[in-house]
This record gives C-alpha cells, sequence and structure tokens, in this order.
DNA sequence: TGACCGTTTTGGATCGTTCCAGTAGAGATT
DNA sequence: AATCTCTACTGGAACGATCCAAAACGGTCA
C-alpha cells in the first residue's frame, strides 16, 4: 500500500517540470505532440493517478454533479437517474447520488453535504417542504442547480425547471379515452396540492369539461396498493365509472390486480390508462396503455442542458417541457 | 457569488488562530466547550461551509463511498443501492454511484473515474467478465472493497463477498413446493455460467435429488418478458409441470402475467415462486410467493460493515451469508 | 518563588495540483 | 547584429484544509 505518485515523480521520470505534465494532463495544445507521448507513456510505467481533490482545490471545478431524489425506489425516478448519471459519465462526470424519501430534513443534509463535497452542479428531484433549508444553501454557493420533474422552489430563475409536459399528456390520454366512448372517465391517484398532481390532473379536467361530463376524482398515495383499493371502491361506489386514467403506472398497475381480484376484466367495458409508460406496462395482462414521457430521454437531456450551463454559461430557459406521447395497449381497449 | 469564506475568516471573527477551527471541525476533546461553541457560531454568522476537497488533499479522506451497480433498472438493486445509501448518508458519507448496464469497460472506467475522486471505499456489484480491468486498479488504490450480490474476482481475501443465502433460499422454497405436492417442478430463468444463477439453482437440484424427481431447467434472461415467454414455453412443451421456481421475481411476475394471457390460472394447480421478494410481488394478482432476502437490511449491514472496515481497520470474513425466509402467498396456493 | 504539570491554543510546514509570469531557443524581420 | 515573435517549457506562488512540535496559560507543590 505505497503512496501514490504525484505528477512529480511523472515529471522527474519523464525529465520534464511538473508544469509540464499539468499541462498534458489538461490536454493543452501548448505541449508538443512528442513530450505529450512521451509522460503519458511515463504515467502509465509509474502507475500514476490523477489526483482530483488537489485539483479541485486549485481550480475549484471538481467533476462532480449532484444528484438528489425525493424517492429512488419509484421505477420512474430510477430510470431518469440511471440515464442521468450514465450520460454524465460518458462526458466525463461523477454523479453523487442521494435519495430524500420526501423528507426535507434529509433533503437539506445531504444538499449541504453535496456542497461541501463541492458538487460544480446540483440536479434536484425535490421533495414537498422545506424549500428554503435546501435552496437557500443552494442559492449561496452559486452553483448551477436544476430543478427536474417537480417545481418546488418558485425561483425558476435562479432554479430553472424542466419536467415532461404532464397536462398534454393527460389531456390527450383524456381525450382517447373519451373518443373511444367512455362516458364516465375517472381520476385515481395523486395527492392533493401536489404540483405534479395538480398538473396531471389539469389536462384531465380540460379535456372533460369540453365536453361536459362531471369530473370524478379519487385521490390517494401513488403507490400499487393504493390502486388495489381504488379498483375495489371504484367497483363499489362508483359503478357508473366506465374508464380511469391514473395519476401514474403505479395506480395504475395496482389497478390492474385489484380488478383481476375481482374478476373483472380491463380494456373492454372498462378502460384503464397509467402515466409515464414504465417498462413494465408493455409486460403486464392486460398491456397498461400509458402516457409515455421517455424518461431516458429526459435524463440524458437534463444530462446536456446541466452540462451546456457549466461549461459554457449559458443559463437554460426558467422553464422547459419535453413532449410526450400515448401508449396505447389493451388496457384502453383499442388493441385486439 | 462571492468566493466561500474559508476557516481563516472563520479565526479572524472568533479571534481564534485557524488550528483551533480545524479542530473544533474535527469535533476533537482538545477544544474547550466555550471556544467551541464560539466558533461554531461564528461559522454559522458568517456562513461557512466546510471544503472538503482541501481537508482530502491534507489527510486523504474524502468521505465519499463508491458504489458500482450493474444493472440499476433492476428494482433488487435499486433497492439495495438506496437503502446503502441512506445508511452511509447517515453516518455521514456520501455516495459516487454508477451504473455499468452489465459492460466491463463502463466498469472499468467508472472504477478508474472513482478512484480519481478518492472514494474512501468501494461497494462492487459487479459484471461478469473484465476482472482484471476493475479489480486490477482496486487493488493498487489499496482501499477497502466489497463484493456484493455476486463474486466476480475470486481474490475474496482481498475483495470480502457477502451476499444472502442463495443455495438455502432455493432449496427451501423447492421443498416448499414439494411439500404442497408439485410433482414436476421447473427452474425458469438464468444464464449459465453466471454465479448467482449457478447458487440459486443448486438448491433447487439439492432439493430435488432427494426426492429422485428429474430437475426441468428452462435457461433465459432475468426479465418479465422472458418470464412471459416461458410462461408460454413451459405450457406447450411441458404440459406435465405443476410449478416452476423463477430465477428472480422478474421472470416470475412475467410468468405470472404469460399466464394470465393464456387464460391459465396460477395458485392452484400450478404453483409459482419468485425469488428476491420485491415489493410488487405482495401487490400482484394473485399475490406471488417469493423468497426474501431483505435487501434493505442487506444495504445497511453492508454500510456497517465497509465502514467498520474503514474506520477500525477490521477485514471483514471472505465471505458473508445473510438468511432468507419463504414469503408465501396465494401463487404457491397455500392462501386463501 | 520557581519548577513542574496538564490543558488549550498556535504558527508554520505540508498535501498535489493549477495558474501565472517569465525564460530559453529558434526563426523571421529590421 | 540586434530586435522581435512565436512556441514550448518552467519555477514558484497559490488553493484551504490538517498535522505536528512547541508555546501559553493556569494551577500545584516543594
Amino acid at each position: 500500500m505505497r503512496a501514490r505518485p504525484t505528477i512529480i515523480e511523472v515529471a522527474q521520470a519523464a525529465g520534464v517540470s511538473k508544469s509540464t505534465v499539468s499541462l498534458v494532463l489538461q490536454n493543452s495544445p501548448l505541449v508538443k505532440e512528442e513530450t505529450r507521448v512521451l509522460v503519458r507513456r511515463c504515467m502509465a510505467d509509474i502507475g500514476y493517478v490523477y489526483n482530483r481533490a488537489a485539483a479541485t482545490l486549485r481550480s475549484s471545478n471538481a467533476g462532480l454533479i449532484g444528484l438528489v431524489i425525493n424517492d429512488l425506489r419509484n421505477p420512474f425516478f430510477t430510470e431518469f437517474a440511471t440515464s442521468l448519471q450514465m450520460a454524465l459519465s460518458v462526458r466525463g462526470y461523477a454523479t453523487v447520488l442521494a435519495n430524500t424519501d420526501e423528507d426535507p430534513a434529509i433533503q437539506a443534509q445531504v444538499v449541504g453535504a453535496m456542497i461541501e463535497h463541492g458538487v460544480s452542479a446540483l440536479v434536484i428531484s425535490p421533495c414537498y417542504g422545506g424549500e428554503a433549508a435546501s435552496f437557500g444553501p443552494l442559492e449561496r454557493a452559486g452553483i448551477p442547480v436544476m430543478q427536474v420533474l417537480r417545481r418546488v422552489s418558485d425561483r425558476s430563475d435562479l432554479f430553472p425547471f424542466a419536467a415532461p409536459d404532464y397536462p398534454d399528456g393527460s389531456r390527450r390520454a383524456t381525450d382517447h379515452l373519451l373518443a373511444l366512448g367512455a362516458r364516465r372517465i375517472a381520476f385515481v391517484g395523486g395527492v392533493a396540492g401536489q404540483a405534479v398532481a395538480a398538473e396531471r390532473l389539469s389536462g384531465y379536467l380540460a379535456a372533460l369539461s369540453a365536453t361536459g361530463q362531471e369530473p370524478l376524482i379519487l385521490p390517494g398515495r401513488a403507490t400499487r396498493s393504493f390502486g388495489r383499493e381504488a379498483a375495489a371502491l371504484l367497483a363499489n361506489q362508483h359503478p357508473t365509472a366506465d374508464a380511469a386514467l391514473c395519476f401514474n403506472d403505479l395506480v395504475a398497475l395496482g389497478m390492474l390486480s385489484g380488478f383481476a381480484e375481482l374478476g373483472r376484466p380491463v380494456g373492454g367495458t372498462f378502460r384503464l390508462m397509467g402515466f409515464d409508460d414504465l417498462e413494465d406496462c408493455a409486460q403486464v395482462f392486460p398491456a397498461l396503455s400509458s402516457v409515455r414521457c421517455n424518461i431516458a430521454g429526459f435524463g440524458e437531456t437534463i444530462a446536456a442542458t446541466i452540462l451546456h450551463w457549466l461549461e459554457n454559461r449559458v443559463l437554460p430557459p426558467p422553464e422547459t417541457r419535453t413532449g410526450v406521447a400515448l401508449a396505447l395497449r389493451a388496457s384502453s381497449g383499442d388493441a385486439p
């Protein structure tokens, strides 16, 4: 377990100065090709590894990006985190990840830790509540920060926001159900007062208001188990409902098993749609129609946006909406 | 966007030396309670934030733990990563996470990046292949490294291994199916030649060999879509099979929808069990029996183990197996 | 009073880079 | 021949903490 070699040792081995070695490390055009090759070979021979802590101290650019997620166990966020991390890795940045489990106190703590670690930028899918404790320190740190998937701080000038176009998605999903002849469409899941729930609900309400159909809203947690309960609730309390648009796929998948349990088929007399288009949707039976957010593509877009901001000082617009599409399958009733 | 204050400014404000401030930061018992309080207040007043890069440079302890995962989109690994990260966070460590998507080249690259960032220790659920490119640099870096969930490097002395007791789990699951009267049990999913598949298969084979029943093995990828195909395959090619133990829950969930598609009920004449006990198992219909690995608890155990190694230089045993339990539900046929 | 002791505090060296001002040397220009 | 320009390289001063040997302080004791 020897101490790892430094650029000074590399410099000695190559017979140049440490400054030259440093320039080689930065791929500076100032060094002759010949010396560059020589230095690179000496590094390999000696087993040199770059010490980023030292570089960071001097140049305050750690090559670290923070990623804070409110609920990593939810596949929607996992997919986002994974695609973002991999895109950053390709560009030479490492990702410090933290899950907050929707807890503002944990969020404040991990944001603080990330600032200490000198992350160059931060992407946050925030939890609701306790904005000041997290966004205050971030503002003081003066690093690029993007809010994604949810807007919690209203300082979109400082913390630009990006998300799929949720209202458009639910509007189109509702229109689709209406076009298939649904007369009573429920909106199931989503906690009142949360921004994402409000957005997804708004498209549903907009589409319904054009028809005169009364909304039927069953709010609840965005989980499979709530979906199951909701299936029973809907069957018992609202027998006239002939379709449901769910807050997200988890709720819809839960409803699907709830209906299976009740022995009630889905896709014929009752049409069901989810939201997010998780991988599972295509694999369950009957296959679940959903609103595709292309979350992997979204993750890559965010990676590009934040790095562009970081490297070229180009502030993104305060709000970015990415397009959504319908993924139509058997559960909404138009597949064979 | 002012530069952030340093301990020197804190020292001036508090009227002490920078050394004292440093001692306060390290919670050293050498400083008087009175001065500690004074210094802490000055830090808060000034808005001081700790600069870990500087501390790391001097003391080479970054408070960063690397976590490398072969397939983060799989909920099993997500659950592990999340619980590990949160446990580390509580202990004051930040987590640098990378997904390798089962690609040895990506793995080598991210491991290199983590070493550059000076992670103090690393936890890796490795991909198969390309051991040298990842474990060579790790050995040279001389940091604590644990292999979890999969053993790929056979240097268990250098890279201790920890995983749930897979063979025991599949043995007990198979015994359970046998006890319920299953006469022909298939093992579905898992790629031959991979260590985890071999282990999970071994318990199945061990349990069967005691009965004289012939094994029936349908190898395949550990995905929902393979599970769906396997359901059809089993129904068509092996009609005598009356039970299946799957390589993991994804395969079992896929089979469950495959059988639903075929109109064949599960839980009565055909018994199905998964492996891992993902959250979904309890929510699908019929609820899926599985082998519970308590992966959240496993994540916390690993956090404790690696930190104990790091902080107290106590090398963990070369192999650790954590207990598993059966989670019995309707799909194996003994629930009402 | 002065030597001694334990508790707190302190200045200066140090970690491994990057940055900056400057130098050496080769060729072009006057 | 002297000056200028350009390229390629260099030495030393940062960056902001930690570490260490030593000093300051207050109290005890002979």
